[in-house]
DNA sequence: ATTTAAATCAAACGTTTGTTTAATTTAAAC
DNA sequence: GTTTAAATTAAACAAACGTTTGATTTAAAT
């Protein structure tokens, strides 16, 4: 009958999910919001839990391409694959920050512990260009010798600081009650423009 | 009767709460796991909600001080100060993760958002302080002209990206299975020494 | 037009939830 | 030793939970 209905009930769930938490959200919730019968999600997902994991599975397949013709791409040098992948990932962030919203509460619990195996992999392919980058400029001495890991750890790490967390980006940022990072452009240009900065200090040789 | 009681129950519950999120865990796991009948926590506390901010306030009031004296320390230059406050810090956190856990779930969702402000407050004494010694050393042009508030969120989203997802930390340090890094005194080193490099080469000006 | 299967629904299922009650035990005050 | 208040308990509370049922509607297949 309507064949994106499951599509629907995804991503009211998700909303509800990154606001609430899983256990935080009832089905009930997310059928009304999905505009649906509440037994649907059940008679279409099996469960609660398996709706959560087909949310997941849906979202990150979202993510999973690119990022390789970066790596792939001759007319750029180490620090402008990087600076790329910068402005890529702030992109997505933004665009899609309910999702690594819920990944990342996720991986924080000790719960559905089998599922942070797949969202892990997402997140695998990510790391081992950006290693293998790393690594190339290391070799050609354009780069330091740094630590590749923890500074995948620190690209990562600062982007979801100043973006997973409303309240405590307002405050960093200090700006006025109806300031959301996610729309503001303004900001948008200053994290990518900062972390730049950090890691062509990092990584830069000259 | 029993004085400490109520500190028992706050101790459980929040191991509970870091690994289970706020409604994942339920008043009869915690009372059980506190060794007291489930009525106590209402006894105490009030309500389930009451006992989450009386722990968070609790907890919280252990890192309410320091900090200061690390800024007024004439001995220290604006980067040996830096220094000192990652060192600091990387230990509060591998000591009291779980806390950190509980706070910075909390502060990802929209629920019991009143709760923030208090949350937000104790970071707001580390802010001005961190920004105090930042402002200090561009000033006295020691430091490169930097983005301070995002300066700030490099280096506490580092920490926080390694040290509060288990599954995470291990899949970008690839080690064995039982290792932990909470514990793991190489690991502690090696990041601090990562996050020291990388506020060097961000900030230094030579 | 009839059959058949998928989709949708309101209602009910048995649990579990946070919270309250009312009785009992404990310990301190007098 | 009696009184009084605080602490602790088992039991019950209504509400909400995820899930299932069985009937009904819809749409495709024959």
């Amino acid at each position: 009958m309507h064949p994106d209905k499951k599509q629907t009930i995804i991503n009211a769930a998700m909303e509800l999910f990154a606001d609430k938490g899983f256990e935080g959200t009832s089905i009930r919730e997310m059928a009304a919001k999905a505009g649906v019968n509440i037994a649907m999600v059940n008679y279409y997902f099996g469960s609660k839990e398996k709706l959560f994991e087909a949310m997941v599975e849906e979202k990150s397949t979202y993510f999973r391409e690119r990022l390789t013709e970066v790596l792939n791409d001759a007319s750029k040098n180490e620090l402008q694959k990087i600076d790329t992948i910068i402005e890529d990932y702030v992109n997505r962030i933004t665009s899609q920050h309910k999702y690594h919203r819920v990944i990342h509460q996720e991986l924080m619990l000790q719960q559905r512990e089998a599922l942070h195996e797949n969202i892990i992999a997402v997140f695998a392919k990510n790391k081992e260009v950006l290693k293998k980058i790393i690594d190339q400029g290391m070799k050609k001495k354009v780069f330091r010798k740094v630590d590749p890991e923890l500074t995948i750890v620190t690209l990562f790490g600062t982007m979801h600081q100043a973006l997973l967390s409303k309240s405590m980006c307002k405050f960093l940022i200090a700006k006025d009650a109806n300031f959301d990072p996610y729309t503001d452009e303004v900001f948008k240009k200053r994290l990518i423009n900062h972390i730049k900065q950090v890691m062509h200090a990092h990584l830069s040789n000259k």
